[in-house]
DNA sequence: GTCTATAGACGGATAGAC
DNA sequence: GTCTATCCGTCTATAGAC
């Protein structure tokens, strides 16, 4: 809502603080994890110190929020625009190739929550970002194949979202991998996994 | 299981305090993570101090290698084990039917090292937890459609194997499943993924 | 907007008595 | 094997000057 984040990092430009704390910081977290960088780190890797953080963020946590929310912020307009489309094998084949857009555009944000995940609560109920992640991935996967399919088919829908960000994550910087090339070997697995289970 | 406390007078807890200690540890460490789960809450969730933990590991990070050992050294026996089989598709249901067996087995092990990446590394060289996992799960991938397979075998039996690990996370304590049939489910998947990839 | 300085808390680890 | 007591380091966060 008010976190205002740019869409795409200029990188190196100077001026905006803010934005570059939070390239630093997610470059940091992503790295050595969230509780093994301290602020200290972050303000040395920029040339300031901790106080000017705390100008620009209430908190460490504030911190993540601001990029972690506009996470979430994408995947639901993903299923925003998935509720608007009639529901059918091709709005499926769609919404798998737009998550998969969502995680090249967001890798290193998906790769710090996902290594992240036990030291991560959002502030407010104590409860794991995770859980902030798995309902998003029901309502995808049932956008998928409807409310009312089997446990089978929810299950293989399931496999094929984390085929994709699996993949992704671990062969996105092979040198014998165009990233063409892989993202059509992500999709005709999530295809393979979602093939003849809804919607008949 | 039973957390009792043996009904005989001032023999205390014989041998078993180190077993304990193993089990309250990644019980607090799978739930709270490693960093946010500090010794003197062990020991107190134990009824001991923190000092008693120190007779038994020599330090935190102890304490979790007693356990994560464990679980590579199962993986260990199923690469030792598979290298010793004929090549072929019936050698690669099996490997993938093993590996969810060692992910049942040691679910709460397993749940722990994925969800503290970040945190953990290894006392010796400063290296990611991850990176004793990976070089094993490429083994297994190798066994599975050998040496020289495509890029896209081998992406496909990656996601193979994180299918079995991301289904059996999210769904192994699913009410209206039974763990049959979610086995069953779940080596369906995996075998579609590896069918007609290797060994032809 | 950024700095210095410091408060305030907590965690890992050790020493030595019993 | 377990305890009490304590050292020492690091961290988040704040106060107030410039």
């Amino acid at each position: 809502m008010d976190a205002d984040v740019p869409a795409d990092g200029h990188a190196g430009r100077r001026g905006d603080t803010r934005a570059r704390i939070q390239r630093v910081a997610l470059e940091l977290f992503a790295e050595q994890g969230y509780d093994a960088t301290s602020l200290r780190e972050i303000a040395e890797r920029l040339g300031v110190t901790k106080a000017a953080l705390y100008y620009h963020f209430k908190s460490k946590e504030d911190i993540v929020r601001s990029f972690s929310e506009d996470h979430f912020c994408r995947m639901d307009s993903l299923i925003d625009w998935a509720r608007q489309q009639p529901p059918g094998p091709a709005t499926g084949h769609e919404i798998l190739e737009r998550y998969l857009t969502i995680l090249i555009e967001g890798s290193d944000v998906f790769r710090f929550l996902e290594q992240n995940q036990a030291t991560l609560r959002s502030g407010d109920d104590g409860k794991h970002r995770f859980e902030q992640f798995r309902p998003r991935l029901y309502a995808l996967v049932d956008l998928l194949i409807g409310p009312d399919a089997t446990t089978r088919a929810r299950i293989r829908t399931t496999a094929a979202f984390f085929s994709i960000s699996a993949s992704l994550m671990l062969y996105r910087d092979q040198a014998d991998t165009s990233p063409e090339e892989l993202r059509k070997i992500i999709l005709e697995i999530a295809d393979d996994l979602t093939r003849d289970l809804g919607y008949p």
